[in-house]
RNA sequence: GGUCCCAUCGUCUAGUCUGGUCCAGGACACACGGCUUUCAUCCGUGUAACUGGGGUUCAAAUCCCCAUGGGACCGCCA
């Protein structure tokens, strides 16, 4: 296997992107294009941003853009197209129509194809009467051999047709790099619809036709198109095209370990994108879902990814999409980044509070406090929303530390409001210190007395970053106002 | 139903090709503990897996066979 590869070193690695403009890029779209960004930047190879929007009925504009913003956003690069480097034509199959054509009419010609007059209503009725009599679906034939008076009568008459492609019956095999020798055999296959109309091409057929144009040398896609590979093997025969490479990767699947749908989470990279998780942290977790490097690491940039990969560590089995798992990777990109980037990233997520009025330096101290409990970036709002609003709302019995009664927490309040109106310096590590000795004072046994009633009042939760850390964002006047706040709470 | 693919902790996986160093390693999650006013971070500890059966062998997670289980595909979608 290595052999093979390093083989083809020699010449050069192309791959393509091939995403259907149908719909957002869905997350397990997103890890193909990146197995085969790594693949074809690890041995210095060129990728391709084909769009294959045969399906003019179901392909939008918006989706082809969305495809490239989320791409651009995940760091993952491409050489040719969609509409730039047209080495080799327009890179968007609704474009290639006149090339597509005239490889149909050549397999027309050769016999190789040919026009199916099948009504789709009979098709499905034979369909269903060989499943149940557990047979594999497949057509039967009926128009393979028409005479071309038949075919051009139906012609004369308008009959509906689509062109069939004559598979023929042997076994076909293929090394695939992640799964081996792997066969298939034909003759279990019916002849297949290459294309609607002359002008409507269908997906295996111009997917063989670009990807020969295109001199694209290996094929690394999902396990769901492991069938269609014998008939596009057929197809490249037949039109006498190079073999390509192929490579399929494991699916990424629901917890239930059936293929990753909408059904039990978000599938779409835009919603991962949006919900505040940074494309580093996608990127090293889809990374990992079907490949590691055989060492402990697991944690990797995209250029980390390009120098350890290796296709043959490919997974065989597919790889379930575990949340808590990207949440933890997400936390931990989230830690490792610069107080001011993170809070650029942040800013979005605040945008109700008008958070932009604060000043930079304010905003940062905040994130800075916050940045150890995010998982996403969204969780920002509700974890220091108190920061930006006047009036806090909370139940006044948070405010007591273990037994304490209302009497007890007043005094604590007022100690620390005592104790913080002559504070000499308001920044957290003098009022820590400072802090801390009167909690000491306070109650020797348990500093508890007095820091959790004043965090409790600055913040109006049970969770929060440290009062010192909440006291010096706030300032002096903001910090005895909530002190008094709470006091006043208590009657 | 047919074809193809797959099978190690709950999850992602290392180990399988080249059998012994594996009473199976790491990470996430979980539990407990440390730090600590809280939550989180951080640190430590722990629970937890070779689908089953047969065979080959001195020796099998590793090789072979069968069974079982799971998945994908079977479209005038891609």
């Amino acid at each position: 296997m290595l052999k093979k590869l390093i083989k083809f070193k020699n010449k050069e690695i192309r791959v393509r992107f091939a995403p259907s403009p149908t719909g957002p890029l869905h997350i397990g779209n997103a890890r193909t294009l990146l197995f085969n960004y790594l693949f074809a930047k690890k041995y210095g190879g060129q990728i391709v941003l084909r769009i294959e929007d045969t399906d003019t009925q179901r392909s939008e504009l918006r989706w082809i853009q969305e495809i490239i913003d989320e791409l651009t956003w995940l760091g993952i690069e491409w050489d040719e197209g969609p509409d730039v480097g047209g080495k080799f034509g327009p890179y968007k199959q609704s474009q290639r129509l006149d090339i597509y054509k005239g490889y149909l009419e050549k397999l027309l010609q050769e016999k190789k194809a040919y026009y199916c007059f099948c009504l789709p209503e009979d098709l499905e009725a034979k369909r269903q009467d060989q499943q149940s009599r557990g047979l594999a679906p497949k057509y039967d034939g009926m128009c393979r051999d028409l005479l071309q008076k038949t075919i051009d009568q139906n012609f004369a008459k308008d009959t509906p047709s689509v062109i069939r492609f004559k598979i023929h019956e042997k076994k076909v095999k293929f090394t695939d790099l992640i799964r081996q020798e792997v066969e298939f055999d034909t003759s279990l296959m019916g002849d297949i619809i290459i294309a609607k109309t002359l002008n409507e091409p269908l997906y295996n057929f111009a997917v063989v036709v670009d990807d020969f144009l295109m001199h694209i040398s290996h094929v690394v896609r999902g396990e769901d198109h492991i069938s269609n590979t014998p008939r596009q093997i057929l197809l490249q025969e037949a039109l006498g095209f190079d073999k390509v490479i192929y490579a399929h990767l494991p699916l990424l699947l629901n917890p239930d370990k059936s293929k990753m749908s909408k059904r039990a989470g978000d599938v779409a990279v835009s919603d991962y994108h949006k919900n505040g998780y940074l494309s580093e942290a996608l990127i090293n977790f889809m990374a990992l879902l079907g490949w590691n490097p055989g060492t402990d690491k697991d944690i990797f940039t995209l250029s980390q990814l390009v120098k350890e990969f290796s296709i043959e560590k490919v997974q065989k089995s597919g790889a379930v999409f575990n949340l808590q798992k990207l949440d933890y990777l997400n936390g931990y990109y989230i830690r490792e980044k610069s107080p001011s980037s993170l809070t650029k990233l942040c800013l979005p997520y605040l945008a109700e509070f008008n958070a932009q009025q604060y000043s930079p330096k304010t905003l940062e101290k905040i994130i800075e406090a916050y940045k150890a409990r995010l998982k996403k970036l969204s969780d920002i709002k509700d974890l220091t929303d108190f920061f930006f609003v006047e009036k806090l709302q909370y139940d006044k019995k948070i405010l007591a530390w273990k037994e304490m009664g209302d009497r007890e927490v007043k005094a604590s309040l007022d100690h620390s409001a005592k104790t913080l109106s002559v504070a000499k310096k308001f920044d957290k590590k003098s009022l820590e210190e400072l802090l801390v000795a009167e909690a000491q004072k306070f109650n020797s046994k348990n500093r508890g007395y007095l820091l959790w009633p004043l965090r409790v009042a600055l913040s109006g939760k049970e969770a929060s970053a440290s009062p010192f850390e909440i006291a010096e964002i706030l300032g002096r006047e903001k910090t005895l106002q909530r002190i008094s706040d709470a006091m006043s709470k208590l009657s």
